[in-house]
DNA sequence: TCTCTCCTATACTCATGAGTAGGTTGCGCC
DNA sequence: GGCGCAACCTACTCATGAGTATAGGAGAGA
């Protein structure tokens, strides 16, 4: 594109979008680092200033990058629900019948209800929020929630699931998965995809020995 | 047993028992009206201030009957891991195949998590607890974990359920029944223990179609 | 060189909530 | 009747942590 990309000399001067760029590492960096902490230790448990600490900053800075303490959580969440509604619309998209879709996603979901930002989703009780902001939350969640109804539904209607009470086979399905964000170690084994695609495999064979 | 209990006119001088179940009874209350509040709005977004004001009592009575907020919620944590550990002594003295005792376990495991103490176990986390605390706190539920991952173990053995990954298994049931406590409503239709039976069936079934 | 605009830190304010000091009331017991 | 004790309250202390006022330094443009 420009001549700067062909010689490559790092340059102390940045260009407006270079800034940009750098503004926005940064406040990923807030966010990465707020995130883990929430996740480790709780929402209410965490200051700012541990998490500024944590990157070698002080709080304002933080407040420079993000509104406020709220602001930081109600990022991370909608990071975590938006790839969340990304799996469901992928699935609902997707190809075969109403058990392969239902499966890719279920498999989707639980690997990012082990990511950072999936995690807090879980963890993150209405309680922290204010009034508003748990109204989006709880309004965000249900759209997954229906989106995962309406793909059981689906696969109880062309006959690939035998034909459950989808609500509660939703809340349990989610409950199995979302519960992995709370025992799943990052420096295990296995990895998140292997550990969903697993649950998957149970949850669909269910515990009885096969026919 | 007394004359008293023949007569039954309530008199306004009490026994040194009565005045131990009184002083019991008010244990009871505090402690019922803080793991409402604590599975409500959080450990730490509850001011004990808050749950005197709802008993109509003040801070310092609380401490009169329980030593400090912590112990508050070790009682009730404590309370809800006795419940899961009877389940688990029964079903592992109970009849029956493997399968049928790991049926009756977790149909128990998921009514006492809709339980007010059984909830409580599941939304409290280690971070609210100091350091000892959150040690024996995280003993206890270990040991829940390893008698169900036992009666799995079991039933694998006898054949009375497919051969699974008793860790996996056991974190995905339990994860499975654990979110119940997040979404039941106490006032809706169904009972705690039918919610639970139709939960594990499912578990059980799985959700592909009966061959 | 002067200034404007980001970026960041120090050093506060202020509310909240855990825990305590000390007093009061009322019952049971010598 | 006085003593002791249990129960309960009002009114504090004190730490923590959210959010802010304010200042200073560094690059960009005039």
């Amino acid at each position: 594109m420009s001549a700067k990309s062909a010689v490559a000399i790092p340059s102390p001067f940045r260009t407006r979008e270079e800034k940009a760029r750098e503004r926005e590492e940064k406040r990923e960096a807030v966010l990465r680092a707020a995130v883990r902490m929430f996740n480790a230790r709780g929402f209410h448990a965490t200051s700012l200033d541990d998490v500024a600490a944590s990157l070698g900053i002080s709080k304002p800075t933080i407040y420079h990058y993000l509104g406020n303490k709220e602001q930081v959580l109600i990022e991370c969440v909608t990071r975590g629900l938006e790839m969340l509604r990304a799996a469901a619309d992928e699935a609902r998209a997707g190809e075969g019948n109403g058990l392969a879709r239902l499966g890719y996603f279920l498999r989707r979901y639980g690997a990012v209800i082990m990511d950072d930002f999936g995690a807090c989703v879980v963890r993150t009780g209405d309680e922290c929020l204010s009034a508003e902001g748990a109204i989006l939350f709880r309004s965000r969640k249900r759209d997954i929630d229906l989106a995962m109804r309406g793909l059981i539904a689906d696969a109880v209607a062309d006959g690939s699931i035998a034909p459950v009470d989808v609500k509660l086979a939703a809340f349990t399905l989610a409950g199995a998965l979302n519960w992995s964000a709370r025992w799943r170690d990052p420096a295990g084994a296995m990895s998140a995809e292997a550990i969903a695609a697993a649950q998957v495999d149970l949850l669909i064979a269910g515990l009885a020995p096969r026919g």
